[in-house]
Parts: structure tokens; C-alpha cells; sequence
RNA sequence: GGUGCGUUAGUUCAGCUGGUUAGAAUACGUGCCUGUCACGCACGGGGUCAGGGGUUCGAGUCCCCUACGCACCGCCA
């Protein structure tokens, strides 16, 4: 046997017994008789001990380790004369027989322990090495177990696992598409998926009537903190449902997560909240609810006082920040400054201070009544020792505004828990979005998703008015999961094509696939998809999602550990039809 | 495409208002040490101050450009 026991298994209860462990030298302390060697794995650290009468070549060998080598240790379990609390293995250690050098290690340019010394660039070259740290290996173990519960719950409930394919065609909505060139096609192209939206319809047409599958996604888009160009989503779809069967299922599911991951219990059904409501009272269609600070809709007070940002501005909104009174001018001085960052896009910030002593201030006393001012912050749900903050300008764009204040005052307050969830389902999406630049109507979800029957009669009218049968889930300012009811036949599909100015001929070269699929007797069905990275860094408390994908790519999409993208020779080109071009200047 | 912050020893960082030979910790090497577990003690090696240009008597420090990293806006149906 290579090994008998891992690094983090030995108990007082294997005193005595002859044991051979594997694994990483994490640290040799030498203290000129004896020395100890904490020897690692993923499993844990237990300390081997080399003493005077071991073995002189155990002793020499000793002598010779260095970090990171992989050693092979046999030897006798005993009781540590003096116990480390700290370890799980600090009640014993391993008195070495016989230690073998399974390969020799540089010096890692950072250190392999708990916190290391490593800065983001450096741990990405060598992840292989970042990997090993306790942190990212309790990463990858949570993933796993949530990878497993997944599977577990979805199985149980009926729904088979069903791959669909990579290479698939490019389909012009959305966000741009990773295209590989066809060498048994010269200058054609497949795309990597964005999501197997299609696919999964067509596996409803098919009869397969509750899929899912944890699946690798494609986008080329910029990246952020939880963004990556490949990201995984636990993708399911069902048919013959409404919208409160997938909700009723996926909360359920939602619930079985928390509960076998975490150990949390949610007796109550989750929140509930039209999208309108969202962008009204938070500003956003993903509000993290771990705390309050509500928005109101001030317009209708604040106008016609004279003051003219007010009175010339279409919408005025505020809420009160629990317990900011305090707030100094330079404190104040700072969220103006906030707000008025090109990311947020404030003209500017105005405050209204109820102090302990009971008496009012703002910085709009000159146009305002104590009393007007007042009502002003009552609406907003002010308490003594509170700050209102109140923005104002076109609707959307004040509420989105007020919301980056709303999180930045709560990050402040210390509000947003990492161990506190607040889950949430936003219902009732729009249908559409209008774009300026284009001038026409996009998807808000995707061309796929029905609108409510009852705005069905605006499409042409009105269609900024319709609402989709589209949900998200979201939880603590983070959008975790989002799904529709599709459309499933064929001429709705046809008139949506249409709202959004696709000609009859470009939707049939684009989704014909789909659309004849649906002539041939399509059940009603919906679904939806959840960002697993996501989900795993929400489970896990940490801001990027990186930190739970073992090879993430870069800021630049690059991953600098492989060094890719990289060039490629002349002859695969040459295969490919392919010609290279100089990019701009 | 844009905004902000950053880049100094293997690593994490300090380096003020421009002024002698650029420091600390840690890691690494050598020696000593019988109960360490952030072992300790002593000694030692280690720097293209990201790259290029400019201002200046003089630049790690000020200015410009470039590269790279991170966060964000745009973008992500």
C-alpha cells in the first residue's frame, strides 16, 4: 500500500500502530537533535518528529527536506508530549522509520499555508499551487458537496441529467459569441453556447419533460469580479407547468441547498416582488434585502417649492440611512462625492438630518418649511438619529443612482453580512427594453419568453407595457438564478420576432430550427438556470467567483497560467481558410 | 471603449517636501540549538525601484506614454 492514512486522520486512538503517510513538506523545524516536519495533504497536517535515535539515514534525509518536497513517511503513532489545541491531529505525531523523497521542490514564490503571501497575478501563474492552499481546497470541496445536492434533489424529483452539445450555431441576440472555425466546412463557424436555451426546448418538444444539466457556458464579454467569459450553470427546464410550479420547485430546491449545505432552514416561503416594486423601493431588479432602507417616491412633495433641481426634475426619491444623523460634514461630503462619480452619475446629493434633540436639518432649508421638510423625511420612513439622502432626475436613472448610495451607506453600516441570506423572487419583468441607440425593442430575458396573456393585446399597441412570465431569484443584491415561461407556439413566437424587428425570413434562418420544432406538437413549458459560480460564492462568502473556479481567467480573459489566447502557426491556419489581419491601432 | 487605484528584494510592503550607500518583515543559504508547532539565536546572499521618454545640478519620489494587475462603468438577450 502507497499509504495507509491520510495526513489529517490519526487520532489518539492510532497510538502504537505502524502507519505510512504521503504528502506535501509544508515546514521543517529543526532543533539540532530533533526535528519536526509537518507534513501535509489535502486531508490535513500531521507532524512527523525525527529524533536522535532515529535512523541515521531518516536523519539525514531529514536534514535535506525543503518546502513543498513530496515525501513518503513510515513510521510509529504516538502520543505528543506536549498537545497542540490548535491541530486536529495535535494529539499525536509520527515517529519516523523510514522517510523516502518521492520528488525534490523549488522554493514556491509564496507561501502554501492558510493566508498566503501571494498577490492575485502571481497565485493565477502557479493556481497549481494556490490550489493547494486550505482555502481554495475548502473551495473546491464546497462546490463538490453542492454539485452533489444538486444532482441529489433534482434526481429525486424526477429530472434527468441530458447533455447538449458545444459546438452549436451563432445566434445574434444577447451577448457576443465565441465562434470556432469549421475545417470540414471552410469558412464556417460554430459558436460555444451562451446558454442551451434551444437545446432544452427542444428536449421539452422531445418529451423529456423535466431536464436539467450543471453546464459550462460561453460569453465573450468583458469580465468582472463575478463574471467569467465560461461559467456553469445548473440549467433545467419542464413542461406541462406555470410559473408557480418551476417556483414552487426550485424554492424547494433552493431550501434543500441551504438546508444540506449550510445548515440553514427557511420555515417561510421566500419574498415575493414585482420587478416595478424592486426598481421603486431598491432601485434595482436585485435588491439585497439583508437590511431595509426603502425607497419612496417623494416626487409629489418636493415639487413646487421654488427649488428648481426639484421642480425641473421627473422623478425625487430618498431613504432614510438608519441611524446617520451622526454624519459629518466631511462623511456627507464624501457620498456626494460618491454619488457624483462618473460610475453612478449624480448631479449631486441632498440630505435631510433628524437629530436626537428632535429638530430638523438639510441642505434645502432655504426653500423648505421645517414641517415641509419633515413630511419629506416621514415619507421616507425617518426615525431621530436617521440621514435621508434623496436624489432626483429621470425616474430609472435616479432609482439606479439612489441604489449604488443605498448599498454604499449599508457596506458602511457594516449591513451586508456575508452570513445572513435574504432570498427573493422578482416577478413580472417586463417583456421588453427599449434600446436609443438602435432604436428598437430587445428582450429583456430572451425572445423566448411568453408574455402574460392579459398584456398579449398591447404588443403592437404598447409594448413597452407588456409583462413577461419571466422570475428571478435573487439573494442579497445578486442575481443567483433567472427563467421564463416559453413560448410554445409558433405564431406568438412569429409576432415577438416581429415586435423585435425581425423580418419573417431572418427568424426562420435564425431560430427555424426551433420554430418548425414547434409545429410538431410542442407542450407548454418554462424553466429557468442558476449561476452555479455564483451560487458558490454567495455559500461560500467570498465577492469573486474565482475563488471557486480551480482555473479562472484574468481581468483580460487571459489565463496566465496556460498563456492563453496565444497565436497560432501558420499551418493550422492554412487548414482553417483562415487569414490573419492587424488590429487597429 | 471609458474611469479609478496599483506596479520597489523570491514574497508582502515602507520609503514624507526630489538630495549620501533604497529599508523592514518574511522567504532563502550557512552555523548553533532535545519538545517545536508563526520555534529561537547568530551570520550571510539577494534590487534593471515594471519599461520608455521628459523636467531638474540631482528622480524610487514630479510629468507624459506604454505594458501589466485589480475594481468599476459601458457591455453581459
Amino acid at each position: 500500500m502507497y499509504r495507509t492514512h491520510t495526513c489529517g486522520c490519526l487520532r489518539a486512538e492510532h497510538v502504537h500502530q505502524q502507519v505510512t503517510l504521503a504528502g506535501w513538506v509544508q515546514k521543517v523545524r529543526n532543533l539540532g537533535a530533533m526535528t519536526f516536519i509537518d507534513l501535509r495533504d489535502r486531508y490535513g497536517i500531521t507532524q512527523i518528529v525525527v529524533e536522535e535515535h532515529s535512523p541515521a539515514e531518516v536523519r539525514e534525509t531529514a536534514a535535506r527536506l525543503g518546502r513543498e518536497w513530496v515525501i513518503r513517511v513510515t513510521g510509529t503513532v504516538i502520543e505528543r508530549e506536549s498537545k497542540n489545541a490548535k491541530m486536529p491531529t495535535g494529539d499525536i505525531e509520527v515517529t519516523a522509520s523510514a522517510i523516502t523523497v518521492l520528488n525534490e521542490a523549488q522554493t514556491p514564490p509564496f507561501t502554501i499555508e492558510e493566508n498566503s503571501d501571494g498577490g492575485d497575478d502571481l497565485r493565477m501563474k502557479y493556481r497549481y499551487l494556490d490550489l493547494r492552499r486550505p482555502p481554495l481546497q475548502r473551495n473546491m470541496m464546497l462546490r463538490h458537496k453542492m454539485a452533489q445536492e444538486i444532482r441529489r434533489f433534482l434526481s429525486d424529483e424526477g429530472f434527468l441529467e441530458i447533455e447538449t452539445p458545444y459546438l452549436v450555431g451563432s445566434t445574434p441576440e444577447g451577448a457576443r459569441d465565441f465562434v470556432v472555425p469549421s475545417r470540414m466546412n471552410p469558412n464556417q463557424f460554430y459558436a460555444l453556447p451562451q446558454s442551451p436555451q434551444t437545446l432544452k426546448q427542444l428536449l421539452m418538444v422531445a418529451g423529456y419533460d423535466r431536464y436539467f444539466q450543471i453546464v459550462r457556458c460561453f460569453r465573450d464579454e468583458d469580465l468582472r469580479a463575478d463574471r467569467q467569459p465560461e461559467f456553469t450553470q445548473i440549467d433545467c427546464e419542464m413542461s406541462f407547468v406555470e410559473q408557480e410550479d418551476i417556483i414552487g420547485v426550485f424554492e424547494r430546491w433552493a431550501k434543500h441547498m441551504f438546508r444540506t449545505v449550510l445548515g440553514i432552514e427557511f420555515g417561510e416561503p421566500f419574498r415575493r416582488m414585482p420587478w416595478i416594486e424592486a426598481m421603486e423601493k431598491y432601485g434595482s431588479d436585485k435588491p439585497d434585502l439583508r437590511f431595509g432602507m426603502e425607497f419612496a417616491d417623494l416626487t409629489d412633495l418636493a415639487k413646487g417649492h421654488g427649488f428648481s433641481i426639484f421642480d425641473d426634475a421627473e422623478y425625487i426619491t430618498g431613504f432614510a440611512a438608519t441611524g446617520c444623523a451622526t454624519y459629518t460634514r466631511k462623511q456627507i461630503d464624501a457620498l456626494t462625492e460618491y454619488v457624483k462619480r462618473p460610475q453612478v452619475g449624480a448631479k449631486g446629493l441632498i440630505w435631510i438630518r433628524l437629530d436626537a434633540d428632535g429638530t430638523v436639518k438639510s441642505s434645502v432649508d432655504k426653500f423648505f418649511a421645517p414641517a415641509e421638510v419633515r413630511a419629506l423625511a416621514e415619507r421616507c420612513g425617518a426615525q431621530t438619529g436617521d440621514m435621508v439622502f434623496v436624489l432626483c432626475g429621470p425616474k430609472f436613472k435616479t432609482l439606479t443612482q439612489l441604489c449604488a448610495l443605498r448599498l454604499e451607506v449599508a457596506q458602511q453600516l457594516g449591513l451586508r453580512d456575508p452570513q445572513k441570506f435574504a432570498p427573493l423572487w422578482v416577478v413580472d419583468f417586463p417583456m421588453f427594453e427599449w434600446d436609443d441607440e438602435t432604436q428598437r425593442w430587445y428582450a429583456m430575458h430572451h425572445p423566448f419568453t411568453s408574455p402574460k396573456p392579459e398584456d398579449v393585446p398591447y404588443l403592437t399597441s404598447d409594448p413597452g407595457r407588456v409583462r413577461a412570465n419571466a422570475y428571478d431569484f435573487v439573494c442579497n443584491g445578486t442575481e443567483i438564478g433567472g427563467g421564463s415561461i416559453r413560448i410554445h407556439d409558433a405564431k406568438l413566437q412569429a409576432q415577438i420576432f416581429d415586435c423585435l424587428g425581425f423580418t419573417p425570413e431572418r427568424a426562420q434562418e435564425q431560430f427555424g430550427f426551433l420554430m418548425n420544432a414547434f409545429k410538431f406538437g410542442a407542450p407548454p413549458h418554462g424553466g429557468l438556470a442558476f449561476g452555479f459560480d455564483r451560487l458558490c460564492s454567495l455559500f461560500g462568502g467570498s465577492e469573486s467567483i474565482r475563488d471557486y473556479i480551480a482555473f479562472p481567467k484574468n481581468n483580460a480573459g487571459r489565463d496566465v497560467m496556460l498563456d492563453a489566447p496565444s497565436c497560432i502557426d501558420r499551418a493550422q491556419l492554412d487548414e482553417l481558410y483562415l487569414e490573419l489581419r492587424k488590429p487597429e491601432a
